[in-house]
DNA sequence: TGCATCATGTAATCAGTTACATGATTTT
DNA sequence: AAAATCATGTAACTGATTACATGATGCA
């Protein structure tokens, strides 16, 4: 499991309460791990209980009050730990590629309008990582030479934009198939 | 949840027992939806309950009887029902993109060769699925025409194709940022 | 007045992983 | 004799999703 090492992760690189950490994961971080709020406030308390995890209540005029979490020195040595460990590569999981062999059994020119649908959607994210690319990327380095934690982003983010830009080929690639199939 | 569909599609293709579909689902099928043997009894179990599929007690000599699934025809409705629902476009779930960006807070230097690892897998995953692509679609046409689920089946190959491509390209990129701030 | 945002949580359910378990046959 | 393959499952646990719940502030 990795939401705990996520958590710590964006942690370090600021720290926030469980609500901030669950808009993180909604860009950012969530580019390439997904949690929602329930999940993260779950964790959180475990975590908080294993003493990974330093909390200050902030209070907050206009607002409610806010606990905002930080990185404890067992959560570091936690966080260590898990980098050593190898990890297997992932597999896939894409349901959309279950559900075009799928259509072989079905009307292929059915699912024409989804896998449109999918294209927008990638593209939009594509467009989404590229502004964020020139926005956070492009600017000088920071003074003081190379900033690690800033090219550990930014190579992440670059994995992101070259797989937008290979599912949006891929999926031309299946509509023209599709087309092909219904003769449109 | 796709993996009864993914059943289903798997059992249309071709009828089989539980430990075949295992099997399957550690190649063809598998490139992009997995599981493991455990949830596969369960969820046929199930599947049968819900009378969308037929079994068929095989005997076999010097084996095993073995039960035979294959696809009724509410099974056949529920995937055709499945296959009308839009859904939402998937979000990655990279592990190893969380550990780089942790390695900011530790040594970058020592997850190169864990990175090392995956760029070696994911060329035998590459090696593998082209391998599969020489063999089975390079072949001439099924006589009369085109063939729905082949020309289908190759294009999800193609994808899996397409990400093992991206990925190596992208490893590699991470590789040379981690020499980079490695000054190796 | 109504909707969006900030902020936190609980409860129930569903899906997925890991470990354990059995027993025959076939290959080295 | 040992290891691999065929064939099936159960049990316990962990992780993830969905639904429900509350209550304040700010904006249109």
């Amino acid at each position: 499991m990795a939401l705990e090492h996520a958590i710590l992760v964006s942690l370090l690189e600021k720290p926030g309460s469980g609500y901030e950490l669950a808009r993180r994961f909604d860009r950012s971080i969530g580019y390439f791990w997904t949690a929602t709020h329930q999940q993260i406030y779950r964790v959180l308390k475990r975590m908080e209980g294993d003493g990974w995890l330093d909390v200050r209540e902030v209070p907050q005029q206009a607002r409610p009050d806010k606990k905002e979490y930080s990185v404890a020195p067992p959560g570091r040595d936690a966080l260590f730990a898990w980098l050593q460990e190898p990890i297997q590569p992932e597999s896939l999981r894409h349901e959309l590629a279950v559900k075009i062999r799928g259509a072989a059994f079905d009307d292929p020119a059915a699912l024409i309008s989804e896998v449109e649908r999918h294209h927008q959607a990638h593209g939009d994210r594509l467009t989404h990582y590229l502004a964020g690319e020139l926005r956070d990327f492009t600017g000088p380095d920071a003074p003081g030479g190379r900033d690690a934690g800033r090219e550990l982003q930014h190579v992440v983010l670059r994995g992101g934009i070259a797989y937008e830009r290979m599912t949006l080929a891929w999926l031309q690639d299946v509509l023209d198939t599709l087309h092909r199939l219904a003769g449109t």
